[in-house]
DNA sequence: ATTTTTATAGGGGTTACCCCCTATATTTAA
DNA sequence: TTAAATATAGGGGGTAACCCCTATAAAAAT
């Protein structure tokens, strides 16, 4: 049999970890070592376990979720972190991913998840609940209505212009490309802008940049 | 009982498909309506059937998962897709998201992510196999090194200004955020472009939209 | 059949960005 | 202590992008 993976856990809801822990020593192959109910705790207990992975809240009293793991990765980098939160919140979300987490799980997902991300991040992935991938999609994610919305409006001419415009092509460059006059883009462009309710100077630039590849 | 939730499959490998079949028609609540071997094939069969949800491989002969699920988004915008996939691959990925594609699984991983993924997609999120979810990760975690590799050449002043730029700012809006002569910044700008080896119209502009949030 | 849209081409003007310089005071490095 | 880098400010020029027009032929819509 191979060794049990280590754990330490960090919340400040008793019942909530007595919960967890029971999860995980119910589990074969993962026993708990210790258990923290702030930030504070939790690098203490992590210094004296030397745990695989430790399993914090983001939302602690004193020394947060955060802060603790930003001071438990400087001390030793090889620890996995899986971190716990109540709310969707983005920017904490980003965050804990610059800070170099391993996990991120909504407290209200199943007592599965929690399984299934430790086994994950001991495999050396990163998991997140599928409810997070959803905000980190959204991103990229414009809807197609959003697409055609203004898309729609483009004639087929302006819109092999816009995509080469999005290529940073200049006007003349263009111009060569389809063998027509410079003018004649340039009007493409006045257009272009004018459908799209674009004003100022390479505007309709920062906008193909900002829309390359729709 | 509430509605099955109405399912067509499209996937190149009979024996694959098969166990897909099995898999979903013996999940209560879920019913596979008709299948593809192709991309045409689906765009026909969702034409005729008008599924909730197309479970579809990115990798088939002739029409492909990403035109498919295009053309099928642009004829309906409201039948979800699942996306399922041999290989990890970045920009496959990213060209699905922007699509519109509501889920994208690996073959690779359990069955059970493909009835998970498609409660999930029926219920109104995005669903992503956790292995997807470290792809998107690493993006937000460029190392610190990279960052520093070019912006180290950059003066603090160079810095601040590179972001207002970054931020679609014309010269002259900079130099009365920072009470200096609309020229001074045009020098800075030079020198910027000097450093990063830029040469030509707006390449600065672009180079920095291309590189918000560094 | 008439009107509108589209694609073409141009005149003429403003502005922002880029490029070449010089120059001075301050700070940093050699 | 000199030399180099930095931040400031300017002169002068070129060009691309944008903005205002007119105009014509073809295609599409009414």
């Amino acid at each position: 049999m191979t060794k049990n993976i280590r754990i330490v856990l960090a919340d400040d809801h008793p019942i909530f970890r007595k919960g967890l822990v029971e999860v995980i020593n119910t589990t074969p192959g993962m026993e708990v070592l210790a258990e923290a109910s702030n930030g504070e705790e939790l690098i203490r207990i992590v210094d004296e376990t030397q745990p695989d992975i430790a399993v914090l809240d983001v939302n602690m009293p004193g020394t947060d979720g955060l802060q603790a793991a930003t001071r438990i990765l400087a001390r030793n980098g090889t620890i996995k972190l899986l971190m716990l939160t109540m709310r969707t919140d983005e920017d904490v979300f980003m965050e804990a991913m610059d800070i170099g987490v391993n996990g991120y799980i909504l407290k209200e997902n199943a007592v599965s998840d929690v399984i299934n991300g430790i086994n994950a991040i001991m495999n050396g992935q990163t998991y997140l609940s599928p409810s997070i991938s959803g905000l980190l999609v959204k991103k990229n994610h414009k809807p197609l209505e959003k697409k055609n919305d203004f898309l729609q409006h483009l004639t087929s001419t302006e819109l092999r212009i816009f995509k080469l415009i999005a290529e940073s092509k200049t006007s003349k460059e263009i111009s060569k490309e389809l063998f027509v006059s410079e003018k004649t883009i340039e009007n493409h462009r006045t257009n272009i802008c004018k459908k799209l309710k674009l004003k100022g100077k390479n505007s309709l630039l920062k906008f193909a940049l900002e829309h390359r590849g729709w």
